[in-house]
DNA sequence: TTCGCGCTTCTTTTT
DNA sequence: GAAGCGCGAA
């Protein structure tokens, strides 16, 4: 979005940006200037119309966004009189982190049974908990694995998505209880967020003057519940969008969002329909794209015909596209202006492979967060449970961890962290001693001295807390006594260490940066790093960098490149096969994003043999659909492309997925070498007689006993002697 | 408890 | 087009 060189508008931006009328939503086309009419409508109420940026609620969906129009309005507004300041800008954000604000801020959570104190968890963690009611409560639940998404049904669906509920079937029981139990532990979902910041909202009396929405083609139910309980009497509405970028209807966004708020609010519609991006002739093609051929007109030349490639196979396309961009770099384009867009995830392997072989500079886009580096998991659930130890859960996790933790049974560590949390109650605040019966005597090494840690941390932690923030991270390792846990013999010890080091350090310059107490500015931190992912750790792709940008279609949203290459257009991929009508419409939305995120040379490819399964060799109908006239290319005849230099593409081939299959082998390579190594190991124990060991690694030891059955001991508590 | 039958899903992902 | 599940039959 590089249109802040347009300060002049056109005409359907000014009119945007002008229009009084209570409700406006415009229809932004790809390549609008939608951002900069949002920025200009923002500056336009507050230095003519005199509203306060305060009363103004400016809703995003992602966090990128909300950045962006934070950034651009300070920019605006640095050189004049009075600059924009952060506090001024409370109600700018996506909607989960203004709902969350408005909870710990403005709004009495305490009505719902919440405390201010809360904590935001992401949806694996509610899966958690409702996987232990339902052992807790011996519920009956059907379709166990798609329990997520019946949830998330039943959860929103209210009365009517109660279809195919069985005779046996306890979901709608088990939704209450998961309610219910998540306001005992304090916690809300990123969905909980927006329904209870609803819920207190419509009770609320102050509104503010005006509500601006981005992207509002991606709402879905409850963000719309969201807009229309801040909505007032007298509060207006300015909502930008573009019905022709619906992709993630899959994931909930709202049918027909434009139609739904203009009957509602008996909205002005207006439209963008210049596109300053793209060349002519790209453009034309994508306009073949649209369900209706709406008005979207260009501005800028021709520009080149869009290149249609055939490909024998993906291994001779990433062949051919890594020395296609080494020849476009040597010609003075940067890396960075060219991008590869893809169907699938899985697609990105091969031309990662093929371009780190030839040193090609480049970025995949994969969303990593802190439940990919298991280290860090484990430390964060470790400081959740010892600021809340009501979440139980997580002490549950932290004791049972094999490599972190002390690797002991889910139903030990429960009954464990009862047991301590009963003391410690009844010992009142020094938390437990837990030396008590032979029980807690036996297990009270490692996991003894982590949970007596954990449960003492909010009461002891003042002793620690004296030196002040620099040295945060060591304090909290010391106090944990961290490095044991970590395991100096472990291969990753030396990047866990860092890892954790890293994730502390952080902790502690947000707790100096938000002037926080120590231990609230934990527990705050935990919560925005759930909501915001932690920028240092997620693989962003940084258009900065010097790099080739490889991403799914759904990620290239709102981006744009000087170079785009689009690949595997066959049938199967780019469409994907689809069930039903609505869901090919989508697909073809995707494909339109994807083209119109070129702004000067568009490559299309499709492979002769996809070598996937039920993709079809050949080229994709999308192709057909654009005008001979405006593609060039059509494809080498297979038999050609394949030829050259076929031997030397056989071999790479090979030793590709020769890597390939190295990269997914260790981990089953190493249990079944430990298996083999003692599966002759025989051992004896006093009460269960001789027995053969099952399965050994460093904290357990799993023995068959000859006449009593499987038993799976701790090593360092089980008496067994080898024989 | 185990077998076969029919049915659904699989992919895309932000907060 | 395969894999996973529920469900009824044995």
């Amino acid at each position: 979005m590089t249109i802040s060189k347009i300060k002049e508008l056109n005409e359907y931006q000014k009119a945007a940006v002008q229009n009084e009328s209570r409700a406006c939503l415009v229809n932004a086309n790809v390549g609008s200037g939608k951002t900069t009419v949002l920025i200009e409508k923002i500056l336009h109420l507050h230095n003519k119309k005199n509203i306060r940026l305060q009363d103004m609620v400016v809703l995003t969906f992602t966090n990128k966004a909300a950045d962006e129009i934070r950034e651009r309005l300070k920019g605006e507004t640095a050189e004049s009189s009075e600059p924009v300041g952060s506090d001024e800008l409370w109600g700018f954000g996506t909607f989960h982190s203004v709902a969350l604000r408005l909870l710990k801020e403005k709004l009495s959570v305490e009505e719902l049974g919440y405390t201010k104190d809360f904590f935001v968890i992401e949806p694996d963690e509610e899966l958690e908990i409702a996987e232990s009611l339902i052992s807790e409560n011996k519920l009956k639940i059907k379709y166990k694995n798609r329990l997520k998404k019946r949830l998330e049904e039943e959860m929103s669906g209210s009365s009517q998505g109660r279809r195919k509920t069985g005779p046996q079937d306890d979901l709608s029981e088990l939704a209450g209880l998961l309610r219910e139990e998540k306001r005992r532990q304090d916690k809300m979902t990123f969905q909980d967020l927006l329904a209870n910041a609803c819920a207190l909202l419509r009770k609320e009396r102050r509104k503010p003057a005006w509500i601006i929405v981005d992207e509002v083609q991606d709402c879905d139910e409850w963000q719309l519940e969201m807009i229309d309980c801040l909505m007032g009497e007298k509060t207006c509405l300015f909502a930008v969008g573009d019905p022709n970028q619906v992709i993630y209807s899959w994931r909930g966004s709202a049918f027909q969002v434009f139609y739904t708020l203009k009957t509602k609010y008996q909205a002005d519609e207006l439209s963008l329909p210049v596109n300053y991006r793209s060349g002519g002739i790209i453009l034309e093609a994508a306009r073949r794209f649209l369900q209706s051929s709406q008005e979207l007109t260009g501005v800028r030349e021709a520009g080149e015909k869009i290149a249609v490639r055939n490909h024998y196979d993906p291994f001779q396309e990433a062949d051919y596209l890594s020395d296609k961009i080494a020849e476009l770099n040597s010609r003075g384009i940067p890396y960075s202006d060219i991008a590869v867009f893809y169907r699938l995830q899985s697609q990105s392997g091969i031309l990662e492979d093929m371009m780190a072989r030839k040193g090609i500079p480049y970025e995949v886009s994969l969303k990593k967060t802190i439940k990919d580096i298991p280290v860090l998991n484990w430390l964060v659930k470790l400081l959740r449970f010892s600021l809340n130890p009501r979440d139980v859960q997580a002490g549950v996790c932290v004791l049972c961890d094999r490599d972190y933790g002390a690797g002991i049974t889910v139903k030990e560590a429960d009954r464990y962290i009862r047991a301590g949390l009963e003391e410690a109650a009844d010992q009142g605040l020094d938390g437990p001693v837990l030396a008590g019966t032979g029980e807690e005597r036996k297990l009270s090494g490692k996991a003894g001295i982590l949970l007596k840690a954990m449960l003492g941390f909010r009461n002891r932690w003042k002793e620690y807390s004296k030196a002040g923030p620099e040295d945060f991270a060591d304090r909290v390792m010391e106090y944990f006594d961290l490095d044991t846990y970590l395991r100096p013999s472990f291969a990753s010890f030396a990047a866990d260490r860092e890892s954790v080091r890293e994730l502390l350090k952080i902790t502690g310059d947000y707790i100096c940066e938000e002037g926080a107490e120590e231990l609230a500015g934990m527990g705050e931190f935990l919560n925005s790093s759930a909501l915001y992912g932690i920028n240092i750790l997620k693989k962003e792709i940084h258009s900065e960098t010097d790099s080739v940008k490889l991403m799914t279609l759904h990620a290239s949203k709102g981006l744009e490149f000087s170079y785009v290459f689009i690949i595997g257009v066959n049938y199967g991929l780019i469409p994907l096969r689809t069930k039903s009508f609505e869901e090919e419409e989508e697909e073809r939305r995707l494909f339109f994003v994807g083209m119109t995120r070129a702004k000067d040379h568009l490559e299309i490819s499709w492979y002769t043999s996809p070598g996937q399964p039920n993709v079809m060799p050949g080229p994709g109908r999308y192709l057909n659909m654009i005008p001979a006239h405006l593609k060039e290319g059509g494809g080498i005849g297979p038999g050609q492309a394949a030829a050259s230099g076929e031997v030397r593409l056989q071999e790479l081939k090979r030793e590709i997925l020769k890597n390939r299959e190295k990269k997914e082998e260790p981990n089953i390579k190493e249990e079944s070498s430990k298996e083999e190594s003692s599966s002759t190991k025989r051992v004896s124990h006093k009460k269960y007689g001789p027995g053969t060991v099952e399965k050994e690694d460093d904290t357990m030891i799993t023995v068959l006993f000859d006449d009593y059955g499987r038993k799976e001991f701790m090593k360092m508590f089980s008496e067994l002697e080898s024989i």
